[in-house]
DNA sequence: AGAATGTATGCTGTAGGCAGTCGACGACAA
DNA sequence: TTGTCGTCGACTGCCTACAGCATACATTCT
């Protein structure tokens, strides 16, 4: 339910099975069935999603242009593990792009949009009410993508996504849920954006981001990630669906 | 900490064939021998360097992840081509990553970094008096990945060097060397990271990359480039009757 | 016993080839 | 002429197969 569709506009027809093998690796990605650091191999990928090698092979290599995997030769594809060092700096620079997107959009607001964006943080405020993590997870990722849209500048949109996804959010959920005060800034992000006060929308979205920032670093000390730096190959069971 | 560039730092030994040959096409864009929109023929490529057609295939892959080449699927592999509304937009995202790095420089000052830039600067300013373009080109860029190292944010000079890169600047050679008042900037920003005022120098590069985008446009605009924008279907041009 | 070396095995990198598909071009009908 | 259909050529997407390399294991020597 991810709205992870802004990036790679590309794309209109999935039609080629190298994309559709792109989607699926994705997705265990994204869902964890191919865990941060974990060595792809080709054939177990070709065998398990009933293709040849070479469709797998041009996946990976796309999958590495957007960060999702890192490619070393003679040695293959491993899911890409941020440090904690990498986290840092990919969320100081989406902190950058955030702010200036609400810049951007607060330059010339949208009626529509707007009120698109309230009804996003009514949706998320409640979800936050009612303890659905999933559902304000994905109501806080909808807003954002929603405000960086507004900025105009599409540039800045697929930077954004890409730094966004580069971070693996999974290893600290709490990171994106932080409750109602996360909720509360929005709202007044929305309303500085209406007001058209972009120096305002600006630096809410800077402290926000900054928060979720802190957030993210306080949960991964907290819960040290078992950082996966082996750069030989290890063994493995054979299975790799789940 | 490796002195490694920013562009395709993932790559430490060129061993494979893949490899080589994406430095060959690469080579071959910059240059200009291979054309904004031009059809990569993955046949000729493979021929005229003597391979298969694989690793052709998988170097344009890779290229593609780092925005030289866009992949139509079914179609093939074209030039990356920027349109104006891309060049500016991406100049822009350039204005603020860069405006940051020199914010970050300046919150820490090195002084062998900041000896380094005024060897940088003292070149360029005495190519710049030669009127040797090329050299002063070079300066430039060299003085600008400098400062985005200093800022010790990776991810940000990563994406610099990544934004940079697409605007394709062999459009406007002009635009890249606008004479003294370019290097006067400079000057002044290096005094201002060597203050450690983070204000002053973010504001002076925003201002001076905020020139160069000026620059480029009225370059573009002035000498409109035959745009190739025929992606895909040529058609007959329709005879607008009545 | 520890170290060095030979051997085995799995994986990647590359080649070659076949089929499917897209676009161009020409013929034909309105 | 203009629109439509069919054919052709070219190129991509994909598969199979082989060669080369890196790692892990077994063996031998000191």
């Amino acid at each position: 339910m991810l709205a992870n569709q802004g990036s790679t506009a590309k794309i209109v027809r999935p039609t080629t099975l190298r994309e559709s093998v792109l989607e699926r690796i994705l997705e265990l990605i994204i869902i964890g069935s191919l865990k941060p650091g974990q060595h792809l191999v080709e054939n177990e990928l070709a065998d398990n999603l009933g293709v040849s090698r070479q469709p797998v092979r041009e996946a990976l290599q796309l999958l590495s242009g957007e960060g999702w995997v890192d490619l070393r030769p003679g040695h293959g594809a491993y899911v890409h593990s941020p440090t904690v060092e990498e986290a840092d700096q990919l969320l100081a620079v989406r902190t950058l792009l955030e702010a200036e997107s609400a810049r951007l959009a607060a330059r010339n607001p949208d009626k529509t949009d707007i009120s698109d964006l309230r009804d996003i943080c009514n949706r998320g405020l409640a979800a936050c009410v009612a303890d659905d993590v999933d559902a304000a997870v994905a109501a806080n990722s909808e807003l954002h993508t929603a405000v960086v849209n507004m900025s105009g500048n599409r540039v800045l949109a697929d930077l954004t996504s890409q730094v966004a996804r580069r971070v693996r959010w999974y290893h600290t959920p709490v990171a994106r849920h932080r409750g109602r005060a996360s909720w509360e800034e929005h709202a007044a992000l929305i309303d500085a954006i209406e007001a058209g006060d972009e120096d305002v929308a600006a630096d809410i979205m800077r402290r926000h981001t900054e928060h979720t920032r802190q957030s993210y670093l306080e949960s991964r000390a907290q819960h040290p990630v078992e950082e996966p730096p082996a750069p030989i190959r290890r063994r493995r069971p054979r299975t790799v669906s789940g």
